[in-house]
DNA sequence: CCGGTTTATTAGCTAGGCTAACGATTGTGA
DNA sequence: TCACAATCGTTAGCCTAGCTAATAAACCGG
């Protein structure tokens, strides 16, 4: 039944994939017109409670400069806080507001992001594929 | 078996999902140093054989002026080629030239891209399910 | 206490998105 | 026929998001 999948091939069509759709969830801001990135690092940092720039960075598969500037702009929201190490005075503890969190409750609570109303569409079985793809994939970036 | 798969919850993990994972794709620069987008267009214009830039911009999901800089970037590698449309003075039609298709036919060909090797460690079953997951998400991409 | 390491930041570059505005060309309707 | 609207590509200007290199401050080991 499982024809072979090479990986060459799988990879030219998965990159593709997920390029396009990528954009496509990049144009649609679901919630306080945050991006994804903005809101991937928002989430990381609230499930991991408080993190320092380079954890955060790590976490996001980022360089630490490219850190300090997603976290400069969501400072600027008022949805991630700063407070300096209580013994190391080189680095900085992150956390999310009150704020952050709420938009983070508000994206959860969301039924009707451009993504979720397509995946809506979609029949039960075929979002079940994408739930395992998507636990596959998790590991292979994390890989 | 298969456990009911909300939309919004499948929607934030895909999300997440493709975020890193298109981050870890576009770092590693496959073939001839050109990145995802780059090699999305050329792809789209090679399949279609020869598309106007507004022809192209559609079919990439990405507004006019973005796809001028795109062509412009892959024009000063001569990946593709600009020729004046026969009849309509306005318009342009862009064609990949030789060099561009054997960049194609070389990343074709590529058994060793970051991402082809993260797919080949994973066992057979995982691969038929990514095969499954990237036809519907080329179909939501699309919607 | 001094030299090396770590942390975060700054500076400067690139790709890749967007909207608004514009010039050239084409098509059209009176 | 000819003025006007529509279309096409581009330019200009803005933003996010990545990177590397360099730097200042702080820490730590000997």
């Amino acid at each position: 039944m499982a024809k072979r999948v090479p990986p060459a091939q799988l990879a030219t069509l998965l990159r593709d994939a997920i390029t396009r759709l990528n954009r496509r969830v990049r144009q649609a801001r679901p919630v306080g017109d945050l991006t994804v990135t903005q809101l991937s690092a928002l989430t990381s940092l609230d499930l991991a409670g408080a993190l320092t720039p380079r954890e955060l960075a790590d976490a996001e598969r980022v360089q630490p400069p490219t850190m300090t500037g997603m976290v400069a702009r969501l400072e600027e929201r008022g949805l991630v806080q700063r407070s300096p190490h209580p013994t190391d005075g080189r680095q900085v503890i992150l956390a999310t507001t009150e704020a952050g969190r709420e938009v983070l409750a508000q994206l959860r609570r969301t039924r009707d992001s451009w993504l979720a109303l397509r995946l809506a569409e979609l029949p039960e079985e075929e979002r079940g594929t994408l739930l395992r793809a998507a636990e596959i994939l998790q590991k292979v970036a994390r890989a």
